[in-house]
DNA sequence: CGTCTCATTGAAACTCCTCAAAGGGCGTGG
DNA sequence: CCACGCCCTTTGAGGAGTTTCAATGAGACG
């Protein structure tokens, strides 16, 4: 179940087999949530972090005539809001965007093992800094890039994350994602998306279709995208 | 020196002395750097990082067409690239803006710290998440508010953040930057920027002039950004 | 005093948005 | 099992905000 998050450290560093007893040991339940629903409201206190078994997760925050920006999304194996272990409280809001399983980490352990393994505590440290590096693409992407190039960056991003846990290969992947969703991710509208979708389709590079991405041109796609997975950190070195 | 950056964690958390005295033992080395030098290149495997002292750094990436975004701006007490102690490679590169006065801290250093203070570890992570927190500010700026609420909000955002280490007030900031480095920030062009910043002058609202930003109406100006502070998380509580 | 960078302004163009309406897919209830 | 309703997708036309191109003005520095 968590195994996903094992695969994603593990992607960047060895863990071992009692750090991994100790990763298994910080959820305490684990539930079922259905789409489109909020499970952390901006600024309420925290006392647990989220791990994303199942489905897919977003951060937004929205301003006063209810236009809305989400400023992450996360896939399966993602410890969606580990940064309000440090924070208390959050500077935005956490919503399903499909039916979720999630498990719950409750502070007080994260802290017990993150004392106990300073090397997790890295670990789990850089995982919240690639949330970071993810904010800071799509900041590049919302400051500079078009849209074309906006929506391939987010599916060649999507692909790398999913590859990672398994769910994504050179073909494309699930998304079960509307319109409206792509475009709450890369401030357009949802016309202004569709347009587009229609335009990456039409140039051969990548279509998506009844919640899939099928990719026809990786090597397009990532060209029109100049999308570079650096920021991602794939590569296994020790912390 | 390193004065800015205790008033930076203990306007989030108590520091005791024997952590500022830790704290303090993590820096080699202070250099001089003149403005527009690029400090780290994104993608050199690194060995320590950057505290600011003195001066203005920024973040930034930029695409083949030769247009950059800043990703984040850096004020005085800022541990600029603490992030690079997990990641050992940056994403993005980081540059002067104005001559700067820094301070290095030898990675080894840092973990050496952070493995006998777990409390430290928390609070450097807690910095890191809080840069984090203002990259998903930014992206709802350039995702979804307009060119005159963008540079609103990050004359807001930067005065807060000075005002913590005592370098703004409610009447204004000393800020060396030009308004292409703005535009940098903000998803916008230069020329742009000009036309937005006389409509904030003109509304009455703040000024930039002569590496100054002298605000008019403080209220008005977080009216117009819709800026609410709490994504700096600047009240202290137990981490 | 000349040069360089930065700020300012105008006009035209373009990307993306808004408003509006119609088409498709899917589940639910009759 | 069909029909209705609902949500999502698709398309068109016009408009707004921002960009691009171009030129002038202002301030700092050697």
């Amino acid at each position: 179940m968590i195994d996903a998050y094992l695969l994603k450290l593990r992607a960047r560093d060895a863990v071992s087999e009692e750090e991994e007893e100790a990763i298994r040991s910080l959820f305490s339940e684990v539930k079922e949530v259905a789409a489109d629903k909020t499970v952390v409201r901006a600024g309420e206190r925290l006392h647990f972090s989220i791990m994303l078994l199942d489905g897919l997760l977003c951060r937004y925050k929205d301003l006063r005539d209810g236009s809305r920006q989400i400023s992450e999304l996360h896939v399966a194996g993602d410890f969606a809001d580990l940064h309000g272990f440090t924070l208390k409280k959050l500077d935005h809001s956490v919503m399903t965007l499909t039916p979720c399983r999630i498990a719950l980490a409750p502070h007080e352990r994260i802290r017990a093992v993150a004392t106990e393994h300073p090397h997790l505590a890295r670990l789990f440290w850089l995982t919240t800094n690639i949330d970071a590096a993810i904010h800071r693409e799509w900041v590049l992407s919302l400051g500079r890039r078009t849209a074309l190039a906006r929506v391939a960056h987010l599916f060649c991003e999507l692909r790398e994350r999913l590859a990672i846990v398994g769910l994504a290969d050179e073909t494309g992947f699930e998304l079960s994602l509307t319109q409206t969703d792509i475009a709450e991710c890369m401030g357009l509208t949802p016309v202004h998306v569709n347009r587009t979708l229609r335009e990456l389709r039409e140039r051969g590079l990548v279509e998506f279709r009844s919640r899939r991405v099928t990719i026809l041109d990786l090597a397009g796609l990532k060209r029109v995208a100049e999308f570079d997975p650096g920021y991602l950190d794939l590569e296994p070195e020790p912390r």
